[in-house]
DNA sequence: ATCAGGTGAGTAAGCACTTACTTAATGCAG
DNA sequence: CTGCATTAAGTAAGTGCTTACTCACCTGAT
């Protein structure tokens, strides 16, 4: 019998915040995939190589599990971490007013993200539909702040006489929608790639150029390569 | 107490099909807003205004009554009716090569009808991330066939010389990622409209605006009025 | 009298969660 | 090193309740 296989079904004792962290990883897989109420206490335990029994004494009941998800999804990578922290090329060119750049480069860390965290897609978005305080939080601060600062870079590209005197905001929604979109087509409903299938690479450089186009001032052909 | 208040609760009794017909739009309000698994049987039964045993003289199961409201969606209003069907508009300006006006009508109608039908927005969406089989049939043909009469028209149009030379299914992508993302927006994360508050005329406009610039082979300012 | 519309009171399985108990690692006094 | 108390890791077998689903039986209009 194999032990120690990837993180599962590990038969043995276990020191206590390591199976905690186990049984909060299969937790997050099951209802990831099959939303809250889809998930039952026992997938989890077995999922997790234990009795239900265990899951109770270190979670004291299902939806306390649901908010230390959070908390843990919140404190490890990701959540944090905003598309433009550690971003150096796309900070380089919002220092350089690039704003091909700028767009290119937060899209395409962005795509990076979503494809490397499709399980975390999918739980923000069953939370959203079933209204767990998850996507509230998420939507009132990450994204907030996501408008604050891709607008406020266009606010001040506008002074600059660079953009059209159209509200930032609809231009950030502009292009969070196509990213969004795009990335929710490759994860929920075109997971084939039957309609579209581009690499990252492409998506983010045509949307840039779309979005920069479409909010010019000048009808600057953007001839960059 | 009130009888005949909207539509549930009809003490009396009533004709098997209009029966039949309340427990399905029951049975839809409810999946709509709390999932498959998130609903019971039970629910729907008392949102009829019946006992559970007639939810099950109608429908043989839970699943067939899934099942039930994906054909009577498809065959009632919405479902089967493209956002070009009657959008006079929008033909008339597809006749006449108004490119703004083409876009613009879509994704007016677009935007009116998410609005419209939040619940079943909702509906799909949860039958997405349950991968039931409503959301497959209705990308796989619905959504195609938006790719197919969109990408017609801008790829008759590149051929024109009005459009840029580039996959016309990205340009598609990146204006439904507008239009879905906008409404998404309002359903699901920010319906109190906080981070923006646009209705859906001035939404509609500014999208095809930017994506028309975005996608003009002429860097035209568009200067309709 | 018929029969479609409708029900109360089930059933077996499944649910979140608990209790009473066993097992294995770790000290630490002699 | 032994022997034993302590404690944390773990479980089998429940608890009461809910679930999807059934069945024997009403009821009232034609």
């Amino acid at each position: 019998m194999i032990k120690d296989l990837f993180k599962c079904d590990q038969h043995g004792r276990m020191p206590g915040d390591q199976r905690r962290a186990q049984i909060l990883q299969s937790a997050f897989d099951l209802f990831s995939q099959k939303g809250f109420s889809g998930t039952t206490t026992k997938d989890i335990a077995r999922l997790s190589g234990v009795s239900e029994a265990m899951v109770f004494k270190h979670f004291s009941s299902k939806d306390e599990l649901y908010g230390a998800i959070l908390e843990a999804k919140k404190c490890s990578e990701g959540l944090h971490k905003y598309p433009w922290e550690s971003n150096e090329p796309m900070l380089a060119a919002m220092e350089a007013k690039d704003d091909l750049g700028v767009f290119y480069h937060f899209g395409r860390q962005a795509l990076e993200k979503h494809q490397a965290d499709i399980a975390f897609m999918r739980l923000l978005f069953y939370s959203a539909l079933e209204e767990h305080e998850l996507a509230e939080r998420f939507f009132g601060e990450f994204v907030h702040e996501i408008y604050r600062f891709l607008g406020g870079y266009i606010a001040k590209r506008q002074a600059d006489g660079a953009f059209r005197k159209i509200d930032p905001r609809i231009i950030v929604r502009s292009f969070l929608g196509m990213l969004l979109h795009h990335s929710l087509n490759n994860i929920l409903w075109d997971t084939k790639r039957r309609i579209l299938d581009i690499d990252n690479e492409t998506a983010a450089r045509s949307f840039a150029e779309m979005i920069l186009r479409g909010a010019a001032a000048t009808p600057s052909t953007t001839d960059n390569n």
